[in-house]
DNA sequence: ACATTAAGCTGTA
DNA sequence: TACAGCTTAATGT
């Protein structure tokens, strides 16, 4: 096990400030730990900000038919509830553990009095909700496209570019790479075959070799 | 064209 | 052994 270390320290969002600022604002968090499928937060609760210091939370609404339409994964170093802060309220919004979880809870009056004694996390705020925007933009980039089989393309494109190198790596389980791309893990795992089957690619596990970016691209 | 269901396969605690 | 994660095949929308 590792240590019991303030999960303020651990976020992007305060691990910058002074050490002594850090501890302030550790006594103003509660620390929770969820185990894998509680809820985390839910539709009508305490304006707060949730930060994930270990483990992963999902987050997701429900459609009309009362299906879970997941909308993005916090990993540790994330947050959600930030626009709680300015006034949005959260009406449809559900947070679940995807496993064995560990979060810091902060109120929302908190934070903004935290937000004006530090001007450097509002900063940081918007720096880190910008690289938000750009992963919203390419999800809708992705619910934009009719077919999978372009979304992937795309999103190994995308890859290939991110790291300069055409041999590229899914960073996350293929069960999540389904949900993010809007489909099944079935069909992740029958269109990569397809795409190897034509020669596009040549796929080892997760890893993945990029032969004919041309074809990829047309798609 | 894709989802769902069920079953098998592999690595790991 | 038990379980999670992934794939494959059959069938439904």
């Amino acid at each position: 096990m590792r240590h019991e270390g303030l999960c303020v320290s651990l976020v992007p969002l305060f691990n910058h400030l002074e050490i002594e600022d850090q501890q302030k604002i550790h006594s103003l968090v509660t620390h929770r730990k969820v185990e894998k499928g509680e809820q985390i937060f839910a539709p009508d609760g305490d304006a707060q900000l949730v930060i994930v210091a270990r483990g992963s939370l999902k987050v997701y609404q429900l459609s009309t038919n009362g299906k879970e339409q997941l909308l993005r994964v916090v990993e540790p170093g994330g947050y959600e509830g930030e626009s709680q802060l300015f006034g949005v309220p959260n009406e449809t919004l559900f947070g679940e553990a995807l496993e064995k979880t560990e979060v810091c809870v902060l109120k929302q009056t908190d934070f903004s009095e935290l937000l004006l004694q530090y001007p450097a996390i509002s900063v940081k705020l918007l720096e880190i909700n910008a690289g938000k925007m750009a992963t919203i933009q390419q999800q809708t980039q992705f619910l934009m496209m009719e077919r999978v089989e372009e979304r992937l393309a795309v999103y190994l494109l995308d890859l290939a570019k991110a790291t300069g190198s055409s041999q590229v790596s899914i960073p996350m389980k293929m069960k999540e790479l389904a949900a993010f791309m809007g489909t099944t893990p079935e069909t992740i795992s029958r269109k990569l075959k397809l795409l190897e089957s034509k020669g596009f690619i040549k796929r080892e596990k997760r890893n993945i070799l990029i032969i004919e970016e041309e074809q990829l691209e047309e798609i």
